[in-house]
DNA sequence: AACGGTGCTTGATCTGGATCAATAAAACAG
DNA sequence: CTGTTTTATTGATCCAGATCAAGCACCGTT
């Protein structure tokens, strides 16, 4: 595997603190691959063989039941999935397909689970991943529970704004994997986008322009304790 | 504290393999406290200052958003809560409030994360505990966004079954409380058990009885990978 | 027993969002 | 480029579930 990967791996969180030696017996079973869009790479029920690693693209988690689907999170560069499946040695609850044109690193399952047991530093690494992975899936239960799909889709507009800093932008993933996403039809995404008209937001194809984020606010009632996935 | 309660808490998985005078230290500052019922704990936002650890009774871990508030979880004898906040000192993101008399013992957050810095056996169960919980909320999102509410509390009432091993069991909790975490209204759940008859379901009062579960599960398609809480 | 409070049920109505159907607009393959 | 497939939009309709409004059962208090 190229060196460079190894230091943007190296660069995360996860991976900074353990010990040289640990880290290069992760990296020895490493391999990377290049996935083209739409592949699924893990499927719900099967066994972690590897923990992932988005260098590029992106990944979208979703989850099926009785003939339905549903997308429950997108995985961007650069971070793990699924970790907690993998730690357990569980089977996977959430399918994995890129959304793009995606570069990920395969790490043996075996090798992680190895490394964890003795290495404290890794260990306490991941508990700190596991515990902000933890909350962000209890904040989106909330958005879930608390919100109508109009408020969730407000929401979620200022908290792409939040992200790339302006008060335009384009959308990430198409809008129905978005309408997935925030648990509502493509249908009604759209007559959504139209509600929020009166709050000042332009929609032409899939980019967005806020006119006034005060007044998008003051109907989405946006609050840390749901919208900020950093804490 | 007494010293059965120190016991019961050591068997859990969570401080079983920890070193002694890790545990020893950990229960110095720690304090047992019995409360009635529908006390208010802890509240969202709060800085998590204790770990608690329920010993009997059970708690309501609840949100609240604009006015709206619905119910999360139930902890029961013998777990913890809210682990992730002491672990990360983030705020809590959930509120928590006795449903009935309880006895809850708190442990300092700072004795709780100190421990948890220096005792390798204490991170790794840690690490094991939250990929628990990651895994439950992961599962109890695919069951709010893949199934109807009818679907939702069939496969509820199946998971009782299993839990108490019987096709006959009390709700364990009100009803309108039971709405709220199946993600309805208590006027819902009430037509909604009406709309279980057709499958052998019998309610009367908070008793419930099952007439003939292959019945039952052949509507509910119950799937581990959402309904198995243990794995 | 009478009282007031609270939770549960039932009916009537309303509405947010799903479904169905049709068209338009992209994206893609050959 | 052309035809084909997929996605997005829009309108019409339908339905699950929320809300509103009584009435009822239960429960602890006096």
């Amino acid at each position: 595997m190229p060196e460079s990967y190894k230091e943007d791996i190296r660069a995360l969180k996860l991976f900074a603190e353990m010990e040289e030696a640990n880290f290069d017996a992760l990296m020895r079973g490493a391999y990377v691959q290049n996935f083209p869009p739409r592949i699924d790479l893990i499927h719900e029920k099967d066994r972690p063989d590897f923990l992932h690693v988005v260098l590029t693209g992106s990944v979208d988690l979703y989850s099926s039941w009785n003939g339905r689907e549903s997308s429950m999170a997108t995985v961007r560069p650069i971070s793990t999935f699924i970790l907690a499946a993998t730690i357990n040695n569980l089977p996977y609850l959430m399918s994995a397909r890129t959304m793009e044109r995606s570069r990920i690193v395969l790490l043996p399952s075996t090798d992680v689970r190895q490394v964890f047991s003795k290495d404290p530093a890794f260990a306490r690494a991941i508990v700190t991943e596991l515990a902000q992975c933890y909350r962000s899936v209890v904040k989106n239960t909330k958005d879930l529970k608390l919100r109508t799909s109009l408020e969730r889709l407000a929401n979620y507009i200022l908290r792409q704004q939040a992200r790339t800093g302006s008060t335009e932008f384009d959308l990430t993933m198409e809008k129905r994997r978005l309408a997935s996403f925030l648990g509502m039809t493509p249908e009604n995404l759209s007559r959504a986008f139209k509600g929020l008209e009166p709050y000042g937001v332009k929609v032409s194809s899939n980019h967005i322009t806020i006119a006034d984020p005060d007044d998008l606010a003051r109907f989405a009632k946006p609050n840390p304790l749901i919208d900020d996935h950093t804490t």
